[in-house]
DNA sequence: CCAAAAGTGTTTTTCCTACACCCATGT
DNA sequence: ACATGGGTGTAGGAAAAACACTTTTGG
């Protein structure tokens, strides 16, 4: 999260402004968030957390946040999509002094991803959500906060389109709803509905490869994250 | 919004942390926001914004909130329901130096106010949505991003009970959604949705003192918002 | 008795839900 | 030919939308 400890009187610098990036991803329809190793003796030792840090003083908090998910997660701006997600300003979030950390979701589709950025290593690595836990900081809170916003905002916003790659069938966004939302959706009922919608376009060529009938891709209209009744 | 420019060098403290309010209320069917007087020669003379300030060492950015709209706005908090809106980081949003908003949304209903809430001084004025413009540092694009927050939260949440007195009746409400949405419901279709929500409970008594029929009052059963398809 | 707002019901259309079988392909 | 996932339609019920008149009160 932070560098160290702040090394100036309270009274001349009592708070340090930090951002914290909820990093998520599909893979295998499986709904995955890329963690961070965090080692700060004596506060936390093997510890693991979301990648953030502070911001500096020439740029936005949004665009810290895309820098330290490149510097201390591996994941490159260029196929994220980032929004923000709320400010944590408890006095005690941090063990070191006072943080307050603007925190932000970021998405990113597994395909879009290079093979150090699917790598996991000792230092970052992609997790499965139900092993994200026991994190530094405030960390489980903010992960809980960024989930309930992440299927929330699924429900009523074309964002799932930002953890799509840029071609895929329906049967590959009806399981990234699921993976997002948990619960089973009727196959039939889903592609009426999300048909309906005039969000996604028919591309010209099929999905071949299985041993099965080729699948229809297709891609999203447009990049814009729309508010529409989706779910 | 903010006391002084950083007396410090940059290395020291490059950030300021402030906070900013966006106070609603509804009078007469018409949404209104709570203005303050801006006079920070040589950036703002006679201009107008958002109360806020700065957040002290030993409070969160919540805390912080409700002390500026007290003491800035002069709007005491016991009565007002507040929730973050967003964190404004743009370098420049403030021309005296960098500081970082937490903005609030702060929500309050006019019967609850006392007289002094609810005048008018040189100070903090009661302000028409359409007269709020042209204010200081970035504050019109914060009352616009606290509009579009309040009329997407109104249409699935129980939020707008924060805006109505504690006995109301259902051509109040139905205005009070009029005023924030701004589309005209069909009074019979409003009521008998409203009505299967299940959030309202009708009162023993009416509303009597007009020269036409009294009308039933209603409460809202809950104090919580609670996230519910509303309109 | 008039003005003003309160209160109420029906019909039509749209959307949601539940549900089961055939299709196209690779091996 | 068979295993696998791809793809489709319909009927019944629920919710939404459109629409206008009667009631109650104070003056």
């Amino acid at each position: 999260m932070k560098e160290k400890p702040a090394p100036h009187p309270a009274h001349l610098r009592f708070a340090t402004i930090a951002t914290d990036v909820v990093p998520f991803t599909i893979r295998d329809g499986e709904l995955l968030v890329r963690l961070i190793a965090v080692d700060r003796p004596p506060y936390y030792t093997h510890a693991k957390g979301l990648p953030g840090g502070l911001i500096d003083p020439k740029e936005t908090a949004e665009e810290a946040a895309v820098r330290h998910l490149q510097e201390k997660a591996g994941i490159k701006a260029s196929k994220t999509h980032i929004e923000q997600l709320y400010t944590f300003s408890a006095i005690d979030r941090d063990p070191r002094g006072r943080v307050v950390a603007v925190s932000y979701l970021a998405f990113v589709p597994w395909e879009a991803l290079s093979p150090a950025e699917q790598a996991d290593t000792k230092g970052a690595w992609w997790s499965r959500i139900k092993d994200a836990h026991k994190l530094a900081y405030d960390h489980d809170e903010m992960l809980q906060v960024a989930l309930a916003r992440l299927r929330s905002r699924v429900t009523y916003t074309t964002l799932i389109g930002k953890l799509m790659p840029k071609e895929f069938t329906l049967t590959e966004l009806e399981q990234a709803y699921e993976a997002i939302v948990k619960t089973d959706l009727d196959k039939r009922n889903f592609r009426k509905k999300i048909l309906k919608l005039n969000i996604l376009k028919a591309l010209t060529h099929k999905r071949t490869g299985g041993r099965f009938r080729p699948a229809q891709l297709y891609s999203f209209v447009s990049d814009k994250v729309r508010e529409i009744e989706v779910l």
